[in-house]
RNA sequence: GGCCCGUUCGUCUAUCGGUUAGGACACCAGAUUUUCAUUCUGGUAAGAGGGGUUCGACUCCCCUACGGGCUACCA
């Protein structure tokens, strides 16, 4: 019988959740939804010094607006609770005990200085490897180095002290994993990392292995940077008498930075111009304030599509893909083992086809949220239409704000490449022409202000092409926008014989 | 330095021993749009290097190079 899927993600409040995380969480979450399983979301909050306020609820808010439901964790509950690791200290207690007891772990009194001169003397001595472990632990101020009266005495006497693994000696450590195959690790280049710190908390290691136990997670899905701890973890899970029990691990490539090398990170793209975080996030020691991918205009489905695409693909030429058509087509087997760079213009991309699939009539809401904004009022028909006209020259939902303005607002400058080059004395006089006809009119549709502008075009033996850009340049002040026509139509006859009124007394003739 | 992981067009990637090495983004060109954008068509562009194994290697093995991660009482 195969265990029921249960993954996790387990952020630490550490600041605010990046990106590579939501890739993260999205995984688990694909995978648990494909296999009918739980989404948990575990709190990973054993450093204390390094808390963050608003962190927590950042990382809750980030993945509700990506679209990634918890089933059971932080925020919603479970038969888990607590699922913050600080409010779980009690449970590691027992564990990191029992590791005592079976004699995998001991007690360290070094202090920090002491531990630095080891790593200096380790060094001197031209060893590679300068970790507390196997080759230096005896030489240390331990459990094992100290007799047991010696080390009774230090603990009542209030000395503070760490507990360590005491990682075997000589033999290969066994990491299975779903993407890498076996990774095998000589268990003598392992140290004995500390499980519990001095202040009473688990370090990451022993209260992700305790609760991943404990929460019967069956798939560890994390970064590639925690491959080099996965033996320890093994270790553990044999210790503590768990390996039956043992999650299936899968390490995930690591976002990187577009140019150059090396791990994706906030400066990087600070740097190129793009969000680091999926929701905007104010630093509370520099006030400064890192806009997200929600307030830059990125659509949560447009993101987790190409989040998706960085480190796995279906194999298939498809490329647009709903959370549901991943969550049909997503594997763990597929996901690749190099790190993929971050590439801005792919997520654009996605955005603009996303954008480009939504109705008019969800479309203009981004108008008329931009317009409630500049507190210009327009109804949702029209707003539709305009966005009908713009829809595939768009890639976040403020460009049709940012390329409709002109219908809203007249001109009151023009594109000086356009009137320095083409606002000459002919163009003024077909457009004088242009403007009394349509003045005839009784009412204007595209077809009609082609028709209109080709007959005087031909009467005054002018050519169409050569009024066009004076005509947009004096209706929109702008030398390129969406078909012209239609703009006109949308425009309206009197604005339209006003506007081109105005240019002509404004704009000085070539 | 040590340990571990990785390496196909500029980028994301397909290929699970036999392909003219495919697609997408980006870029370039042409067509359409009497402008721009869109759209369409086409194009440039890749198996890090060296050894094996094999009838045959991008694919398997080894070495080298390069890149990355880890190397905290941080996660």
């Amino acid at each position: 019988m195969t265990k029921p899927v249960r993954v996790r993600f387990a952020p630490s409040p550490t600041g605010a959740l990046h990106i590579g995380g939501i890739r993260t969480a999205l995984y688990n979450y694909l995978l648990a939804r494909q296999k009918g399983g739980t989404m948990i979301l575990r709190i990973e909050d054993t450093d204390q010094n390094r808390f963050v306020p608003g962190a927590e609820e950042f990382i809750l808010e980030s993945l509700q607006w990506a679209g990634i439901q918890i089933d059971e964790g932080q925020g919603v509950g479970g038969p888990h609770a607590p699922y913050r690791q600080s409010e779980r200290k009690h449970l590691y207690k027992k564990y990191v005990d029992q590791l005592i007891t079976s004699a995998n772990a001991y007690y360290a009194f070094d202090s920090e200085a002491e531990i630095e001169a080891m790593r200096d003397r380790l060094k001197a001595e031209g060893n590679d490897n300068q970790q507390y472990g196997v080759h230096s632990r005896m030489s240390m101020k331990n459990s094992l180095s100290l007799n047991e009266s010696e080390t009774k005495q230090l603990m009542e006497s209030g000395t503070s002290y760490v507990i360590r693994a005491k990682v075997i000696s000589g033999q290969e450590v066994v990491v299975n994993d779903l993407i890498r195959g076996t990774v095998t690790v000589w268990s003598d280049t392992l140290d004995d990392k500390v499980l519990m710190k001095s202040d009473g908390m688990p370090t990451y290691h022993l209260a992700n292995v305790v609760d991943d136990y404990l929460m019967q997670i069956s798939h560890v899905i994390r970064g590639e940077e925690w491959l080099p701890s996965a033996p320890l973890h093994v270790l553990l899970y044999h210790y503590l008498g768990w390996q039956n029990e043992m999650p299936q691990f899968a390490h995930l490539p690591l976002l990187l930075k577009p140019d150059g090398n090396g791990k994706l990170s906030k400066r990087d793209a600070d740097k190129m111009g793009f969000p680091i975080f999926p929701l905007t996030w104010k630093d509370h020691h520099t006030n400064e304030v890192a806009i997200g991918y929600k307030e830059a205009g990125y659509l949560p489905e447009a993101l987790v599509n190409f989040l998706a695409f960085l480190g796995w693909n279906p194999g298939t030429e498809q490329e647009i893909f709903a959370m549901d058509e991943l969550i049909d087509s997503f594997s763990l087997e597929r996901i690749g083992k190099a790190g993929a760079k971050f590439d801005i213009q792919k997520a654009q991309w996605f955005n603009q086809q996303y954008i480009r699939a939504k109705a008019n009539e969800d479309l203009a809401n981004y108008l008329l949220d931009s317009l409630s904004k500049e507190k210009i009022t327009c109804s949702q028909e029209l707003a539709a239409k305009i966005c009908g006209l713009l829809k595939d020259r768009v890639t976040f939902p403020q460009d049709f704000w940012l390329q409709s303005r002109f219908f809203f607002i007249a001109p009151t400058s023009y594109d000086e490449q356009v009137t320095s080059k083409k606002w000459n004395q002919e163009a003024v006089t077909v457009l004088g022409h242009y403007k009394d006809q349509l003045k005839q009119l009784t009412m204007l549709t595209a077809e009609l202000a082609k028709s209109t502008l080709e007959k005087v075009t031909t009467e005054l033996t002018v050519s169409t092409g050569k009024i066009l850009q004076p005509l947009r340049v004096a209706l929109t002040g702008g030398a390129s926008g969406p078909d012209l026509m239609a703009s006109m139509e949308i425009l309206g006859k009197e604005e339209i014989t006003k506007r081109i009124e105005r240019a002509l007394k404004t704009i000085p003739i070539k």
